[in-house]
RNA sequence: GGUGGGAUACUCAAGUGGUCAACGAGGGCAGACUGUAAAUCUGCUGGCUUUCGCCUUCGGAGGUUCGAAUCCUCCUCCCACCA
């Protein structure tokens, strides 16, 4: 039992410190029923949860299973510095209301995957507003710069003589004392989080609460575009909350070998299965494409039902493979005749009539199926579907 | 506090009085090819009821000039070295 639990709990994780203390976690909670904390910080300033955010939450939920309390933090206070991400962007100080709201947000996407029971969601400025001016300057006293300026982010920066400001130092600490308040015994996170998970591992030796927790950090999810993390600024994520059919194709668009990735770290297929799959593909008996749409499936279906996925599916396969107009696409009426630039605009399938002309000129312009070359075109009474590109579809009536 | 360097479009980065809406690279978008994949090739990549035209943009505010991203003044921010 505490084997398989343990495996479980190993399958995708980069880099596990001090494993021997979750193997014992485990066995207490399989021999005593004891239960232990598991935490794991999120920022409250982007509620849209995407797929990169799962993999950290189904690693939760794994925890759960196996008698794990998960102490889910909204990082409030810590949202106020903002995490050293090399973005040089002053972060707006979020007011109390909107951090509730966007915490509401978070709990309606989270509990898709976590187990409500379970879970304890914690703001950290309700221990870190007590901690004050002194307590604060207590906290920078137990670390040195030159221990900061270890932290691969920061001593990039500084290399490259990009700015860093003091607040950015008290971002792990901050994040660090958080386990020494809540007493974690386990903290999780993504690999670029490695500075800040193993300052809680510091501090609560510093404070001396009797444990240091482990660490376990999961391997960072690529966007779509195989290259950066997936991330809401970038746009190259897939949202918990997006519709099936836009889940389906976006799982779609990745790249084979991302596809893989993917496999490893969202799908709850066990690892022999997706070997076989690979296998499968490597030797020319599966077309890639046919995996690739079984994953799409499934994570669809993880977040919509299965009737979703498949309706999603046969949608896919009506608008790609037999090249038809989507089902449901967004209807605009108008008043004619209208320039087919000004048209575009108005349907929401270009930015700007400069930029309409510019993909006019390109030919990546249809109206009815039909590619068009005059970017002078007017379009008079009646009803056209308006394409952009091989994705942006409209429907538009024009009337007098 | 002193000295020197710097701030250019999504990012990096050229440009040091007119030929600059601004080289180049990355990214992005589109076309061809495909499996709406990747790779590759090609085009585009500030806005405008319409483009051999007009308007806005080179940290901010003024100024010099027929004309400024480029010169001058002040301001803001960043970096390095010295204290």
């Amino acid at each position: 039992m505490v084997k398989e639990a343990v495996d479980e709990i190993v399958r995708g994780t980069a880099e596990i410190i001090d494993k021997e203390k979750i193997e014992k976690l485990l066995k207490e909670y399989f021999e005593e029923g004891k239960h232990y904390y598991v935490k794991a910080g999120f920022d409250p300033t982007a509620p849209d949860l995407h797929l990169g955010h799962t993999v950290l939450l189904q690693k939760l939920a794994t925890f759960q299973k196996y008698g794990g309390i998960v102490q889910f933090i909204i990082g409030d206070f810590t949202a106020m510095i903002g995490d050293p991400t090399g973005k040089s962007e002053t972060r707006k100080k979020l007011d109390r209301e909107t951090v509730l709201k966007n915490a509401k947000s978070y709990q309606e996407q989270v509990f898709k995957i976590l187990d409500p029971d379970k879970t304890q969601v914690l703001f950290n400025s309700q221990w870190i507003d007590k901690l004050g001016a002194s307590g604060l300057v207590e906290l920078t006293t137990l670390v040195s710069v030159a221990r900061m300026l270890e932290r691969d982010d920061f001593e990039k920066r500084y290399k490259a003589g990009k700015p860093i400001a003091i607040s950015e130092f008290i971002y792990p600490l901050l994040q660090g004392y958080d386990s020494v308040y809540l007493k974690s015994d386990i903290e999780i996170g993504g690999t670029d989080q490695k500075f800040n998970l193993l300052m809680g591992r510091q501090l609560q030796r510093s404070f001396g609460v009797g444990k240091e927790q482990a660490v376990l950090m999961m391997p960072i999810l690529e966007g779509l575009d195989g290259v950066q993390k997936m991330s809401k600024s970038l746009g190259n994520y897939i949202g918990v909350d997006e519709e099936p059919n836009t889940m389906f194709a976006k799982v779609m668009s990745i790249s084979d070998e991302l596809m893989w990735r993917y496999y490893e770290l969202l799908s709850s297929k066990s690892l022999e299965e997706i070997e076989i799959l690979k296998e499968g593909v490597k030797e020319g008996k599966v077309h890639p494409k046919y995996a690739k749409e079984l994953l799409a499936a499934e994570i669809t279906a993880r977040f919509h039902g299965d009737e979703a996925a498949k309706a999603a599916k046969e949608e896919f396969d009506r608008v790609h493979k037999q090249n038809d107009i989507p089902s449901d696409i967004a209807e605009y009426e108008l008043k004619g005749p209208i320039w087919i630039a000004k048209a575009l605009v108005e349907c929401a399938l270009e930015p700007s009539t400069s930029q309409a002309r510019r993909d006019i000129q390109a030919g990546a312009v249809r109206v009815d199926k039909e590619k068009i070359s005059d970017k002078d075109l007017h379009l008079k009474e009646g009803e056209y579907i308006l394409q952009v590109g091989k994705r942006k579809f409209a429907k538009l009536k024009v009337t007098k």
